[in-house]
DNA sequence: TTGTAAGCGTTATCAG
DNA sequence: CTGATAACGCTTACAA
């Protein structure tokens, strides 16, 4: 037999379809527990699972949520997709998931495809802030949308970003008080907004200490370790720096192994500074100083403004505290260059 | 306005609604270019985008997959989950992805919400082989699905499986023949099938140099960093093993952390040898010599015989070959104990 | 407390 | 080559 639909069930039970819808929605107490039995009765022995086709229809709620982030392989966001994949489930929503690869046209693609999907709402880690055109076409579409670790805080629309400009000075401030000198960073892609943010905050933070961050000492990577790792190279080999700040974790990961490759020990020659504390970072020898977001939460919590987007239709934006976390990786420079 | 509907258009192109439908699903070449034209330029103008509620409720497909693996932040399965999602989107379908944590009553859930979503087929990495009863469900419900990375491979279901009792193996026989003769693992959990294939190939790799694996030398691990690293300590402070085959890099990541902390230098006093080979592994120094296998294509190649099955219930299974990556970590024991 | 019937936006089957 | 019209399975006024 095909799958049992309302109709099968009430017809078996000996009632409407209505009635059958109701019990199936949990509403109208006001009905005879009889009634209510006997339906539940019947849909507990076949299984009976209402079709979300012609549920969604009527209700145009799919109780899908679409998440696009850059790449799922950045170890950064498989915490971030887990923390929004619990709450979504929670609440009852699954999550679509998209890659966008840091590619406009893939975000547009993405974006599309998710409002054909008829999702309910879309977690947007973009390449950076949003398009205008996205958003057009967003809004055009009607669907509710949160910012998520990329992107500017605006008042027309809800965001769960980090405070990168504080991420960026609790990086620089933690160097200069071990009293480096000679600093540089390898920074992510210009474009992208928490670059600039996270760069601004540790150039204040050096120049509080009358340190200045010349063109030389600031490397653009791409949040890779590959490329990160090659250009470090320089870097390292001209012994101008005692200490390198990493806007991400990954990329720290290529440093440590530049820095294995030409015999330079860390932290007794070079000191290093990660972003993000992605968990493997503890297996790093040694382990490395970071300045910690909690992407998790952050996660969880960007489904919650979602929801409160959704069915309140308020817009909100959180901010969220980095920490710094000071591991073996990071000490005074052995002797000012 | 509200969305704009094949009905809407048809009104403002002139024509009738099937003729729309006809356009929008690229049928019936038969048809005069002019119409086609009309309507087509009528779509564009609106920006047209059909209600795939109402499409699915007649097609009875939803263009979406389930992905159901353990644990997206185990950095093996972004890998999976990217060829997955790259494959399935090359082929205009969306992926719901699912975290069971390895917990039977997570993965049943999920599975009921796949149907209930219904997802035109799963792709699963289950906690082990399949329970009879998801089985069950999941051919009552006739949703096609495939085994991926977990599981056992059998002629009434789709499969795409490592051959972990060859990477096993590869392990057993590279440190033999660097001449190590104590050697321990860390294993995954009993209950998973692949760890199970996975000792029994190293031991008989092992075995083919007389060298025998004993109860000790045996610790179960849970595939996490944590654990790995807590209970390599005994381990490693007995200093009664000159090499260590961890079943996953993660959990090698932990044996180096503990291995750095003891003062015990890699690869001079110990031999690691890794399995999966992720990405983040050639940051790890010195570099992890481990087995390779290759996720992504895996991930893939999962999505090529789901749609095999779909469309033409074929069921088919492939094994992947694993290879042994070389590196820093695996050498001759310094002196025989 | 329960039932009837009108959609929801498509596709598919027949006619023309 | 084109168009009516009947499903698809559910929710939701509106009746009874």
């Amino acid at each position: 037999m095909r799958r049992w639909t309302i109709k099968d069930i009430a017809k078996q039970a000996g009632v409407s379809i209505t009635t059958v819808s109701r019990v199936l929605n949990e509403k109208e107490e006001g009905m005879s527990p009889k009634t209510r039995e006997k339906v539940l009765k019947v849909m507990e022995e076949v299984d009976f699972q209402p079709n979300q086709f012609a549920r969604g229809l009527v209700t145009k709620r799919s109780k899908i949520f679409g998440l696009i982030i850059p790449n799922i392989s950045n170890p950064y966001f498989p915490e971030l997709c887990r923390g929004v994949e619990d709450e979504a489930n929670e609440r009852e929503y699954s999550l679509i998931i998209c890659n966008s690869d840091d590619q406009s046209d893939k975000e547009k693609r993405y974006l599309r495809l998710l409002e054909e999907q008829q999702v309910d709402g879309i977690i947007f880690s973009a390449k950076d802030s949003l398009e205008s055109s996205d958003e057009e076409q967003l809004s055009r579409a009607k669907i509710p949308f949160i910012l998520v670790d990329r992107g500017k805080s605006e008042k027309n629309h809800s965001s769960v970003l980090l405070d990168n400009d504080k991420g960026g000075y609790l990086a620089g401030k933690h160097l200069t008080e071990l009293g480096h000198r000679k600093i540089a960073c390898i920074i992510g892609p210009k474009s992208i907004s928490l670059t600039n943010d996270r760069l601004e905050g540790f150039r204040r933070a050096l120049a509080e200490s009358g340190v200045e961050l010349s063109p030389s000492q600031i490397i653009e990577g791409d949040f890779q370790m590959e490329m990160a790792y090659q250009k470090s190279k320089d870097l390292l080999m001209k012994k101008e720096v005692t200490a390198i700040f990493a806007f991400n974790d990954v990329m720290a990961f290529g440093v440590y192994r530049m820095a294995h490759e030409l015999g330079i020990h860390i932290p007794r020659d070079l000191s290093i500074v990660g972003f993000d504390d992605i968990p493997l970072v503890s297996a790093l020898i040694p382990m490395l100083t970071t300045i910690r977001q909690d992407t998790y939460l952050m996660g969880r919590e960007a489904v919650k403004l979602l929801i409160q987007k959704l069915e309140n239709n308020e817009t909100q934006s959180i901010m969220f505290n980095p920490t710094l976390v000071v591991r073996e990786s990071s000490t005074s420079p052995k002797l000012l260059l």
